[in-house]
DNA sequence: AGTTGTAGCGGTACGCTGTACGACGTGGCA
DNA sequence: TGCCACGTCGTACAGCGTACCGCTACAACT
């Protein structure tokens, strides 16, 4: 009688557990679904940033483009690092919190900033844009590059791809440069993006390379030596074994090559053709 | 008399200007001299971390991998904002400034970091990778990709390109996977670069983009609308006019682009191809 | 014209950060 | 056995983003 009363507390117990389970993987699917949804709202919230015009009645000090500016001239003179709300506030002749008066958050007011370069990328001219696609893309992505060589430090915002009225028109003028190419719309914001993406990995790269000079070329090797011991690199053993300019042969061809200025318009040329070729398929 | 004094003075004023400015321009040209040795010591400086091996006799507690590993997993699960050197010694049981023994400070940590999730891009065999080079420049870009999105964080960690093991073998290995391609180190290197920059730049602009998901389109209406009012945008306006989807076809195509799993490897291979062709000629 | 609500401004304070400095105990060598 | 330097870590400080809240002066209404 016992026995029977506890094997049917232990099949009760294997039941509520099985429940429990189900319920579990229930919360961890909306769990899910709540942070997706969460994601987008928050992305979405940076819309309002540019849609929430200053809704005051009476006339503010600053304007938010003078906000972006100053903090461009900032960073561009001292560096990222040396730009801080209170920083800002003393560079404007404001108190700091009166910054929170133009921005929610610090944040904000680095996504001002980043459309603030945007607007250098942008082609002063539309109608002097090449006719040919690929050309047009050349002008837009050499563009681009210089305006991250003015202000590498754009990296170093970790902003993400935004809303903003630049960034909005950089989009509408590199699908504007695609005019010239008959394919349909998907097609073409894949050309986009890919181009994009190549011209900012680019720029990333050339953000952090070493200009030309001279390192201590015997730690430099002697660091290599270290690396060879421990196997696995078997490039740097065969220059290291061989006598075709040894370790420092590769360094040099790597600063060379990183510092060479025709290599950006070079491998973007090679990657539109890549492209034009696959889409002639 | 007193006039030839005067204008004798002003000789000698004027002459002593020119000089004071020509040392001027001596001290400004040696002064950015200064600089880019400076910044060439910095970043040989880095490669010291990799060189000085623990030199005192006692045992640590740990390794300087061990703090890359546990910084790492912290990062994975709650963000790149929440490693801090307290939380990182917390989740270690160690002292905080204990940490500061394995590490010179927090850049170096993150240096160590960088090249623990480099070593998740390596090819485990090298054996293994395709003889054709343009096969295995996707075997590696994938891999990279992957870890990527495994960590998408290490875009905030604002890296330069390092010098760590992994990331020598990286570079090592990309070089391997070249060997069947004929051409000298500059050239191989130029792809190495080109390559490596267009995966970076994919997987930047990857960690950014939005998943799919349906955003308050009312809103994105309204704000495209707005910008239109303002100018400028003639892809905008005219998917406003036409009937093609409007703003919000344009928008769906950017995120089902984004979204689409086979753009990158796409991409990917038109760009390789475009470098083939380039070096056929 | 006088009044008033509030938009714009900013001082103070809190919890967090990275890290300089120095104290402490213990392990390894002489 | 004695020593000392190595690994460990508590304390302190300057600087950060920003929440909270009081103040001032202007725009709008009576």
């Amino acid at each position: 009688m016992a026995d029977k009363l506890a094997e049917k507390a232990v099949r009760k117990a294997e039941k509520l557990h099985a429940k429990a389970e189900k319920l579990h993987t229930t919360v961890d699917k909306l769990a899910a679904k709540a942070e997706r949804l969460q994601e987008w709202a928050d992305r979405l919230e940076a819309i309002e940033l540019w849609r929430r015009e200053s809704p005051g009645r009476r006339q503010a000090r600053f304007t938010r483009q003078d906000l972006a500016r100053a903090a461009v001239a900032l960073i561009d003179a001292e560096g990222a690092d040396a730009l801080s709300m209170r920083r800002l506030a003393q560079e404007l002749g404001a108190g700091t919190m009166t910054l929170y008066h133009y921005v929610r958050n610090k944040d904000e007011l680095l996504v001002l900033v980043g459309d603030e370069v945007m607007g250098e990328v942008l082609v002063p001219d539309l109608a002097a844009l090449p006719e040919d696609w690929m050309e047009a893309m050349v002008v837009i992505g050499t563009r681009t590059r210089d305006a991250m060589r003015r202000h590498p430090w754009m990296f170093e915002l970790n902003l993400d791809p935004g809303f903003g009225p630049n960034s909005v028109r950089h989009i509408d003028q590199t699908l504007h440069a695609l005019r010239s190419l008959d394919a349909d719309l998907d097609v073409k914001v894949d050309v986009v993006l890919a181009v994009d993406e190549y011209v900012m990995g680019y720029c990333l790269h050339e953000r952090g390379a070493l200009g030309p000079g001279q390192p201590p070329m015997d730690d430099l090797v002697a660091y290599a030596e270290e690396l060879v011991a421990a196997g696995g690199y078997p490039t740097l053993e065969a220059l290291l074994a061989g006598d075709g300019g040894g370790v420092v042969g590769l360094w040099d061809a790597f600063v060379r090559t990183g510092a060479d200025d025709a290599r950006f318009e070079r491998n973007l040329r090679r990657f539109l053709r890549g492209i034009a070729a696959d889409l002639a398929t």
